[in-house]
DNA sequence: ACTTGCATTTCTTGCGGCGTAAATGCACAA
DNA sequence: TTGTGCATTTACGCCGCAAGAAATGCAAGT
């Protein structure tokens, strides 16, 4: 999807974010929602379309605000928004209830998900430092300038790099960008240490993966095998991998695995943006990836880890295959 | 109003922080040096302390600003600073030498680090959470007041703890302290997370540990059984066992493995801190240590995995000794 | 030629104001 | 009594200004 969004626009782009391209919209809804608003518009057709809410319900703002863990002012608004795109009814004085063609319309509303702004100038900077575009010192005048951000996005950018480990704060002014990503070591590191992380998590004392959430994997996987695998978007395809394995190691019950493991994945999704991705092996994947999930069905902790770590480690080899594409350059260093 | 407050004194600390209390200073060093400087002037007072720097030696600004990796403007103003101290001489229009009594008076210059203001509040609001001070949910606002902090040192503080994983941002406006750090059985699960990693990262294809980082290592183990165990103070020992355990995973040279034992352990830092420091155990700690780096001496790495988990798994069973103690406040939640 | 020492430029941060989004209180309707 | 709809209040993000602090350029000295 086009993540690069906004990018001239920049500086004066305020706060609404690339979000809600709906259309000019009707008098009654002028003002541009803001975030929390959109989100709660998302969150209601979501509930409408997967049918939680049937047609003729009565929509509680209190309810759905407690929900979503916000007031009850974003939810009308919402809700408002929904009426005119024909979802909901208003009954004036008894607020809204789900219109009879509600569900049908509710699918239009897919995850027109902004939070484009930051995440695009997040990818945006890593490509450049990827490919060598963006100087290894820099400081945040220049940086702010080069992508238009403001003072407060900027520093959450840079903060969130210098998590992850690819940014640092020079002693002086200014940054650095580390040279962890751009070492073709690095995708296999970060491998290996999931090969560590991620079959224990499987032998975690309290393990337990939830029935709904194992059927939930399962159809996805069923999904994918099923043609998924050819049409969707190779971020897509990557995205559905690092869902399974995080939901895997999340019904461990223990965060800081799970933490890991996120935080590895946000990594390697920079690392692995310019390996072509290669269709076919997902298909071996998926299979593997349903197998593990009948073995942990059956409760089989432990053999389940070891086919979690054989498969981590055929990725592996599959992708030191591929390594001499990804050397083009390479910055020997030491 | 809440806004207006800037009521404690807090605010006004401008930036310069709590560094360098050195005494009111004569005329030629008055202004009150910054971050940067403070830094320099340790540098080189530490570096005529080990000796790098002999009497009589000339300081070049530009080499040791190289160096340093900053400009030589804080260079220059720091060795104008430790002439005053009699550290060095000035030789007007010649620069700076080491004084002949430098080494002695350099010893004085003990790492008076400061960074203070931030890391104080950092702690003060960790503790007020781990006792349940503080409630679960709170806006920015509240924050600064409660803390007395500008809004940048806050922004600051929050990204870094939400980092760390144990505050997020809600939907609308406020953060939300998640549960991690209140349930008794996180400290143990970040052991888990350790054994997992670090007998993992012995076993990594280029682990090499340094001879120079090995002796040292040693040093430091000895000293503390030589004594430092009983006098040291409990934040020290701490640090010491951290230390060691990044210096042997970070010889893996896999940036993952030590990132997270990083992470983790800047986490576990605020669980154990109420934990009495049960001093009797750091001795077979430093036992085991040693036994550790003798063996990854002799390049045996599966031995060393072994032996390292074992350690760790000795740790976390005292541990979960102690645990009684520290369920003083359990939050049981569904 | 190399360095120092100063002057100038550049960068960063703190603060307060402003505009807008979200939370909250309240009157009123069902 | 419960819940809606509006008015009020509160919180937050962005911006500009100004004060330092660090980086950089330059002339003079050795």
């Amino acid at each position: 999807m086009g993540r690069e969004g906004t990018h001239a626009a920049g500086r004066r782009g305020s706060r609404h974010e690339g979000a809600v391209p709906v259309q000019p919209m009707s008098d009654a809804t002028k003002r541009l929602p803001g975030r929390v608003v959109t989100e709660a518009t998302a969150a209601i057709a979501a509930l409408v379309a997967e049918g939680t809410l049937k047609p003729g319900d009565r929509l509680l703002a209190q309810r759905l605000a407690d929900r979503l863990g916000i007031s009850r002012f974003p939810i009308g608004q919402a809700m408002r928004i929904l009426a005119e795109r024909g979802l909901l009814t208003a009954d004036p004085g008894r607020g809204f209830s789900v219109a009879t063609d509600g569900p049908c319309h509710a699918a239009s509303f897919r995850a027109e998900r902004g939070g484009g702004d930051l995440a695009s100038a997040y990818f945006r900077i890593a490509e450049d430092r990827l490919s060598g575009a963006l100087p290894e010192h820099i400081s945040e005048q220049a940086m702010r300038d080069r992508y238009g951000l403001g003072r407060g996005q900027l520093a959450q950018l840079l903060n969130r790099m210098a998590g992850e480990g690819w940014a640092e704060r020079r002693p002086g002014y200014g940054w650095r960008f580390s040279a962890v990503l751009t070492t073709p070591a690095a995708l296999e590191q970060s491998y290996r240490l999931r090969l560590a992380i991620e079959p224990a998590s499987l032998l975690e004392p309290g393990y337990r993966l939830d029935g709904n959430l194992l059927r939930q994997c399962r159809e996805v996987e069923l999904r994918m095998l099923d043609g998924e695998i050819e049409t969707a978007s190779a971020d897509t395809l990557y995205e559905r991998g690092v869902r399974f394995h995080e939901a895997i190691v999340g019904a461990s019950g223990n965060p800081f695995f799970l933490d890991t493991l996120k935080r590895v994945n946000r990594i390697r999704r920079l690392l692995v943006y310019r390996s072509l991705a290669d269709r076919s092996r997902y298909r071996q994947q998926a299979a593997e990836h349903l197998e593990l999930l009948a073995t942990l069905e059956r409760g089989a902790q432990a053999e389940a880890a070891a086919l979690l770590r054989a498969h981590l480690q055929g990725v592996m080899e599959k992708l030191s295959a591929v390594r001499p594409l990804l050397e083009a350059k390479s910055h020997p260093e030491g």
